[in-house]
DNA sequence: TTGCAGGTCATTTTT
DNA sequence: TGACCTGCAA
């Protein structure tokens, strides 16, 4: 085969070791991509498999779409007919056929996050919880946790240990809530994202038929970022491939990024213990960078304990120096990032596509922003809040939805009384509590009003109900496109976007017309067959990447580190290298997590081809205050024979604020502080908190306490000042000095 | 039921 | 800072 010439030992390995497991340890830049699309290209050419034989596992839609697209380039049309996608989408796809063996129906919802919260805020209301303590959002992850580790709701009410949290946490009915939360999910014919993956498993679990077709259809599975992986889709894809024993996981413990979602990095470690013959492969040349960004990066994940043995090198050029720049504020260092992509476009005859910024959340974009606007460069955001989440979208969307699928309760409480139609919030209750209570589907009680209301609201409910079943005839006999137009006509919700005359509401009306075109494009797309818009909605539930390429005007990509990955640059800034922002001051205290941190930096870093630049500032705007900050430990941790410090920072002005509040570090401090002979980065002792860590109440704290905090360790108080509406607690820190903490925000454990 | 004013609260990453 | 909630008047 010819194109297998352009690979080189490791690779070739890895495309032609076909059979039996098979781990691939990609370090980035490495090729990896390339090596999964020969693979499949290979196993459909030279080893005559049929393309509908072989299932490859993503997790992002943006690395699916791009593997399809390079196989496709490869191997040609047939290509197609390989299963490849994200684990959500494949999953949802089985679970569409199979729906009815777990008594759901096959048109069923996929519940967004805002969805299953919103459903949660209603339970929590149900049940005369305190919403403080039962926070949405503590108890979607908390019920997410337990998904992922394949806990159903009654595993976790049985489960002593998972209770004892529980009640520590002073949350002792979360188990009540999570099985009235897939109570209401199943009455909803809805799913949420996990829903799909614990599902899927309940699946292959009672249905040894069911099971069993899909392992004798999938005779080669291959899965892409491993490390990225949790238990419940590990789980699947063993049981898939447990018949034929092909299988081919992908991936690099160097970019587990994704804890917080459940990806379990022991996957990956622990693979060789799962298949005692496994062929392990390592892919450690590095195509991408110069020496000094690979070295840098190694640096930094070179700290970390939990990992796999390699080496990634490169024999690219060593290329320039990483510049390290230090700015007084956020904004000047939107500027100054804004001016050196200026110079060096203009230097080296660059595109504005050649550069990244790259941040840690995405609040950071806006200093950036302003700045580009202001030096007229072009760019766009990745992420965000993308196209589907807009309110008006999602208005709309809940419109097709709950006539698509009527007992689809987070769908009917958003358009009930959107536009106004004078059914209130008492109503609405009146409706789902009824439903509740008579254990009946929420479609015969929206159709049965008048049982449940008084006689205004009743016959606007009536109205309400007579519109849904008109568009439900609409959806029937028409395709997607039309029956969509009418909905939102008919709705009223184009005329109410439409008479917003603002700047927003011409925006809305527009993002309208934007999902109806996507409709329409789906409906003229000779590949789709079902043009229902039934078929529409499953199409795009799963669909969050409002990157669709279609952009192509050059401009800079401003984007989150995590959305970064998979990507590169010729010149890439990450921005906001700052102590408790990068690394994350919530990430630590939440899980004490550095080593994903670290990852996470070193996927950054392994985005820049030919330039890396890693900026900090001294203050910056956060939650509406202005923070002096620290620059962060990676910036100590990184070899420092890599590092430049920037001369550029030179700047003259200082807001005002700055001047007020005397920054530290405003005078004097250049660089970070390095010890200048050895030129060694300062090793930081770090702390591991006890393991029973938990913050105490630090209302009453006292100068002269002793306290304990999850990164600085142990600490002496040393006075506490008031400042507005904010407590500070000056801490003297056995390691880490002297520390000014916000009381709100600082988790300490009061050792008395 | 609706709309407004004022207050509170958290503030990460994504399928 | 800004998203979201609460309470009150119409």
């Amino acid at each position: 085969m010819d194109y297998l010439k352009e690979l080189n030992t490791p690779q070739l390995q890895a495309v032609q070791h076909t059979d039996g497991p098979v781990m691939i340890i990609a370090g980035a830049g490495s090729g990896k991509t390339r090596v999964l699309t020969y693979r499949i290209a290979h196993l459909i050419y030279s080893r005559g498999i049929d393309p509908f034989n072989i299932l490859s596992l993503t997790f992002t839609n943006k690395a699916a779409a791009e593997m399809k697209h390079r196989i496709e380039t490869l191997v040609g049309l047939e290509a197609r007919n390989t299963w490849m996608g994200t684990f959500h989408s494949i999953f949802a796809k089985i679970l569409r056929v199979e729906s009815a063996k777990l008594g759901y129906p096959s048109n069923f919802t996929i519940y967004d996050t805002d969805d299953s919260k919103s459903l949660i805020r209603t339970l929590v209301k149900e049940m005369r919880l305190d919403d403080k303590v039962y926070k949405a959002n503590v108890v979607l992850s908390r019920i997410s946790g337990a998904k992922n580790r394949l806990l159903g709701w009654k595993a976790y009410q049985d489960d002593p240990y998972v209770k004892a949290d529980d009640e520590a946490a002073m949350k002792p009915r979360m188990g009540e809530i999570y099985q009235r939360y897939q109570d209401r999910l199943f009455k909803a014919g809805a799913m949420d994202f996990d829903d799909l993956l614990f599902n899927t498993n309940v699946l292959f679990r009672d249905h040894l038929d069911v099971l069993n077709k899909y392992q004798q259809r999938f005779k080669y599975v291959m899965v892409d970022e491993f490390q990225d992986t949790n238990i419940s889709q590990y789980l699947i894809t063993k049981k898939l491939a447990a018949v034929h024993q092909n299988i081919c996981v992908v991936g690099d413990d160097a970019q587990s990024i994704y804890a917080f979602r459940g990806a379990d990095i022991q996957n990956i470690l622990n693979f060789e213990k799962d298949y005692p013959d496994l062929f392990v492969v390592k892919l450690e040349q590095n195509y991408r960078s110069t020496k000094t960004i690979v070295e840098a990066a190694n640096s930094i994940i070179d700290k970390n304990k939990a990992q796999l043995k390699k080496v990634v090198w490169t024999s690219n050029p060593d290329g320039e120096l990483i510049e390290l720049i230090k700015a007084a504020s956020d904004n000047e260092e939107g500027r100054i990032v804004a001016n050196i992509i200026f110079e060096e476009k203009n230097n080296k005859k660059l595109n504005n596509s050649d550069f990244a910024i790259l941040y840690r959340t995405n609040s950071q974009s806006r200093s950036m922003e302003e700045a580009l606007r202001k030096m007229n460069l072009n760019y766009k955001i990745v992420g965000g809040l993308s196209f589907y989440q807009r309110k008006e979208i999602k208005d709309l969307m809940a419109y097709m939805r709950f006539t698509v699928n009527p007992v689809d309760e987070e769908a009917f409480k958003r358009v009930i009384n959107y536009p106004k139609r004078g059914i209130g919030d008492t109503s609405v209750d009146k409706i789902l509590v009824g439903a509740y209570e008579h254990d009946m589907p929420l479609w015969d009680v929206v159709q049965n009003a008048h049982s449940f209301l008084g006689g205004k609201a009743g016959s606007s409910v009536d109205n309400f109900s007579t519109m849904i079943k008109a568009f439900q005839i609409e959806v029937e006999r028409k395709d997607a496109f039309e029956a969509a137009s009418i909905i939102a006509k008919q709705s009223g919700l184009l005329r109410e976007l439409y008479e917003d005359k603002t700047i927003e509401g011409l925006n809305r009306y527009e993002n309208v017309q934007e999902l109806l075109n996507a409709i329409k494009e789906y409906v003229d797309n000779p590949e789709n067959e079902d043009k229902s818009l039934g078929s529409f909605l499953q199409e795009i539930a799963l669909l969050t990447d409002n990157d669709q390429d279609k952009d192509k005007t050059d401009a800079i990509t401003l984007m989150t580190v995590h959305a970064s990955k998979g990507l590169e640059f010729k010149q890439v800034f990450v921005v906001g290298m700052e102590e408790d922002l990068f690394p994350s001051q919530m990430m630590m205290q939440s899980r004490d997590d550095l080593e994903e941190e670290r990852r996470l930096f070193y996927v950054a870093s392994t985005r820049a081809m030919e330039k890396l630049y890693l900026t900090y500032a001294l203050s910056r705007y956060r939650f509406g205050r202005l923070l002096n900050c620290e620059p962060s430990r990676f910036l100590e941790e990184v070899n420092p024979n890599m590092i430049k410090v920037n001369k550029r920072v030179a700047s003259k002005e200082m807001p005002g604020a700055l001047r007020k509040e005397g920054l530290p570090g405003s005078s004097g401090f250049i660089g970070i502080k390095r010890q200048p002979e050895s030129r060694q980065p300062i090793q930081l002792k770090i702390h591991t908190p006890t393991p029973d860590f938990k913050p105490s109440n630090t209302n009453n704290l006292k100068a002269e306490q002793l306290v304990e905090h999850p990164k600085f360790g142990f600490g002496k108080v040393q006075k506490i000042e008031t400042e507005g509406l904010n407590k500070k607690a000056t801490i003297q820190f056995e390691h880490f000095g002297e520390k000014t903490l916000l009381l709100s925000f600082a988790k300490l454990r009061i050792i008395d």
